[in-house]
DNA sequence: CAATCTTAGTGTAAATAGTACACTTAGTGA
DNA sequence: TCACTAAGTGTACTATTTACACTAAGATTG
């Protein structure tokens, strides 16, 4: 049963954080998974990023400590967007040991608050190598069987992105600092799962303020290589 | 501190949900608040209705029940919208010996899921009687300091009214089951802030299938009566 | 070095949606 | 019957969205 809170330091049994990372690498849209700790008896399984919420830290704190320590990501666009507090969602972790390694009693109901972010998958891959093994980049459409309620997790999330995508422009923080108007294009195609016309996107983009053109250009493509652009935040100007 | 959890249904000490409900009276957009009970060396501090997540049901029913508990209100518009997990955000109450009516320790962490409600304040009103001096309807420009930190919960609820009925038809919900398409209109003016024009609010309505006219016109006014029209659930169709 | 391949980049016409604006009508009450 | 109040209605103008096809720049190949 749930132990006693003796350390304000004590991380809190009942409410925990886990985060849906989505990156974008020019072609699929990708969530980023880790590996549970196999324990041996039962098939590994995977799972999002996440931990319990420490006794003094607020849940914005949790979420980015937890995306920090798993990823070694940092600065990122993070957003809470949906609380699941279902009693049974523990019950899909095939290995219980496996829970114990964070949690005294591994039958224990734990309340989640989810978050999603958004990271420039070009920028991370570099630093993926220390985590060989443990962080999986995963398509969205190919998402297998994960721990606890995390498929239902995901799938929210994806759908919350969806909107934030029609209202806000929010897809430049998956695309790399420079990008073309193409990437960007795909990028809305793939997240909205819609075609969209080419000229039209573009028109539309000439009454945004937010992007602005560099002097530079795409190189190391067999083709006419496009313009490049930087996103400029609409709270700097 | 925490109290060991011995039956499945002892209330989860770290988790409570709290409900923003919603009324329109034609005039005013208000939010219900109830009165904690005064204990005596205190003055009454107002507080939106609330309780700790019981063991065994999710989050969606802890905010049914504590919604039908408290006000007797049943099946309306109720949705999560965001989760308050600030370390600090229980000590804006003042009477602490309230606290300990539901909770073991009254300077225990909590955190709240945090729901909002729609409610046809004509349909309730007749109810309300039944708790005389504990339900107060509140203007949302005339919110008193609450307890905890309500006060950002109401301000958050009301930012996302504004947003959903920006993209989304769920004004109906905050208007008796017959209406006339100028109280439609002020209700939009008043959440949203702005002075409509009435010939394009009507015209844009005329591309909605949602509402219907009925034979039936406005009775008990000292002008040209107006006609009534229902909502038509598009799930229905 | 000419031909081919690939993606970049560009404009216009038609349809749709949004905005601004003022008078007549139906009922009540004096 | 006159005055008051809110209901109800149309048109011209502007802005936004949609559909649609060719030329341009660089890389690769024979």
């Amino acid at each position: 049963m749930a132990k006693s809170i003796t350390s304000l330091n004590a991380p809190n049994p009942n409410v925990s954080v886990d985060c849906v990372v989505f990156g974008f690498d020019n072609e699929k849209l990708k969530v980023l998974l880790i590996e549970q700790r196999n324990t041996g008896q039962f098939e590994a399984q995977l799972a999002l990023p996440g931990d319990l919420v420490l006794e003094r830290e607020n849940l914005d704190e949790a979420a980015t400590r937890v995306l920090k320590q798993l990823t070694h990501l940092e600065g990122i666009y993070l957003k809470q967007f949906k609380t699941f507090g279902d009693p049974n969602r523990v019950n899909n972790v095939k290995d219980k040991e496996w829970l114990r390694t964070f949690r005294e009693d591994p039958a224990a109901r734990v309340i989640t608050v989810a978050y999603y972010s958004l990271v420039k998958l070009e920028d991370y891959l570099p630093e993926a190598a220390s985590f060989a093994g443990k962080v999986i980049w995963q398509p969205v459409d190919e998402i297998p069987a994960l721990a606890f309620d995390h498929n239902i997790i995901v799938n929210e999330a994806l759908k919350r992105l969806r909107e934030e995508f029609e209202f806000k422009n929010i897809g430049y923080e998956l695309l790399p600092k420079k990008f073309t108007l193409s990437m960007l294009q795909t990028l809305h195609e793939i997240v909205l799962g819609v075609k969209l016309d080419k000229r039209n996107f573009r028109k539309k983009l000439k009454n945004s303020t937010t992007i602005i053109a560099l002097e530079e250009k795409q190189t190391g493509v067999d083709h006419k290589p496009a313009q490049l652009f930087v996103y400029q935040s609409k709270t700097l100007l």
